[in-house]
DNA sequence: TTTTCTTGAAATCTCGAAATTTCTGATGCA
DNA sequence: TGCATCAGAAATTTCGAGATTTCAAGAAAA
C-alpha cells in the first residue's frame, strides 16, 4: 500500500479535522508500517502545504480561516484562467473533445448526486471526476509547471473545503458552471473563459474584498 | 546542521551537475549523518521539484532543457507581476522604501561584481540579495499562496540558471532592469511594472515562442 | 493566587542493520 | 553477432530500538 498517497487522499478529503494532530505513532497501526514510513510521507506532504510540519514538534493539519479560502481560491482562478486561456489557443479539436468528454462524465454524475443525494461511493467519484475535468481545462497550457502549481494549489482547496464539499449543496449551479466554462472553451473568446471561470469560483471569495490583479477587471 | 537546508543550497547553487545521481549513502559523507536523514531531506526536495524522485530508483537533478527554462522564466514573469501589482496596490510607502533598501543592497553589491569580478563571497551575497529583493517585490501583495509558490518558482529557476548565473554576464543590465522595476513601483503605474517585469526576464525566454496569456498583451 | 522549578511520560528524531529491488556484465544458446 | 538468462554486486527502502527533545502535572517559591 502507498502510504504517501493515501494519507494524501485523506487530508484532501476531510479523514482528519482542521488543526488535528498527526502523530506518526498512531497512523502507522492504519498501514501496518513503521512510524519512519508514516514519517517520511508526512514531511513529503508538508512540503506541498498539505500538512504543516514544525521541527521537534510534529505535524498537524492546518487550521481553517477565511482568509486562506479566499486565498487559495483567488490563485486557483488565477492559474486555471491562464491555463484554459493557453488551452483554448494551442489545444485544438483534440483538447476540445477531451474536455467535452470530462463534463459529460462530470455532469453525469452530478445529475445523480443531484437527484438521489450523495452516497460516499458518489462522492468518491465525484472527486475523481471533478479534478479530471479541471485538469483537463489545463492540459493542453503547454506548461508542465502551471499544471503541477495548479494540483498543489487545487489540492489545498480541496482540503479547505472538505467539509463543505460533502454537503453538495451548489451541485445544480455546478452543473451549470461547468457547462458555461465548456461552452466558452468552444466559442473560443478567451474574455467570455475568464468570466466563466470567475463565476464558478465567486461565491468562495470573501465579498467585498479587493480582487487580484489580472481579475479585478472582470468584477 | 540542518541538511535539507544545505542540499537545497547546493541544488540551487550548481553543486550538481543536471541529471547528475544523488546518493543518500555518499551524501552521508558530506554531513556525519546515516543515510535515512539525507534521504529524508532528498523526498522533501523532491517535493518542491528541485530533485527527481523515482520509485526504487533513487534522486537525481533535474536534466536541464531550453523549454524547462522558458517554461519557467514564463511561470515567474506571471507570479511576479500579479504579486508586484498587488504589492503596489496594499504595500504604501512602507512597501516602497523596504523595495528601495532592497535594491540599494543588491545594486551594491552587483556594481562590485561589475568592478572587480565574481569572487566567491560575492557571489554568495548576490544570490541572498537578488532573493531578498525578489520577495520584496511580493512581500505587501497580501498572498501568502503566491509568495510561497513563487519561491517555489525561483529556487527551480535558480537551479535551472545556476551555471549562468556564476558568470556574471548582463550584470549591468541586471542592474539597469532592477533599478527601472524600482522606479515602475514609485511611478504607481501598473502596467509600466508589467513591461518592466517582462523585460527584466524577456532575454530568458525562447526567441519567437507564442508567450503567456497576460503576458501576450506586453509583447 | 501566580510564577517558577522539577520530574516522569510521551513524542520526535536519528541511526545502522536487514530486507528488498534494481543494476551489471558474464555466460550460454540460436 | 544478437538475445535471453542468471548470479553477484550495488542501491534503495523498511524497520525498530535508542537518543534527544518537548509536553504536562504537581511541588515549591514569590
Amino acid at each position: 500500500m502507498d502510504v504517501f498517497e493515501d494519507i494524501r487522499t485523506r487530508a484532501i478529503s476531510g479523514s482528519f479535522a482542521h488543526g488535528e494532530k498527526l502523530r506518526a505513532e498512531i497512523l502507522r497501526n492504519d498501514y501496518g508500517c513503521s512510524a519512519s514510513t508514516v514519517r517520511e510521507a508526512l514531511l513529503r506532504l508538508a512540503a506541498l502545504g498539505l500538512v504543516e510540519f514544525q521541527e521537534q514538534r510534529g505535524f498537524r493539519m492546518p487550521e481553517y480561516s477565511p482568509e486562506r479560502q479566499h486565498d487559495i481560491t483567488q490563485m486557483r482562478i488565477m492559474l486555471e484562467t491562464e491555463g484554459a486561456c493557453r488551452s483554448m489557443r494551442h489545444g485544438g479539436v483534440a483538447w476540445e473533445s477531451r474536455l467535452n468528454a470530462a463534463h459529460h462524465k462530470l455532469s453525469h454524475i452530478e445529475s445523480r448526486i443531484a437527484a438521489m443525494g450523495p452516497t460516499d461511493e458518489l462522492a468518491q467519484l465525484w472527486m475523481a471526476a471533478e479534478l479530471e475535468f479541471h485538469q483537463t481545462l489545463l492540459s493542453a497550457c503547454g506548461s508542465d509547471i502551471l499544471i503541477e502549481l495548479h494540483l498543489q494549489v487545487y489540492n489545498r482547496y480541496r482540503q479547505v473545503k472538505a467539509e463543505y464539499d460533502r454537503t453538495f449543496l451548489h451541485v445544480t449551479e455546478n452543473i451549470r458552471e461547468h457547462q458555461a466554462i465548456v461552452d466558452a472553451a468552444l466559442s473560443g473568446d478567451e474574455t467570455t473563459m475568464r468570466t466563466r471561470i470567475f463565476e464558478h469560483f465567486e461565491r468562495h471569495l470573501l465579498p467585498g474584498r479587493p480582487v487580484a490583479g489580472s481579475l479585478a477587471a472582470l468584477v
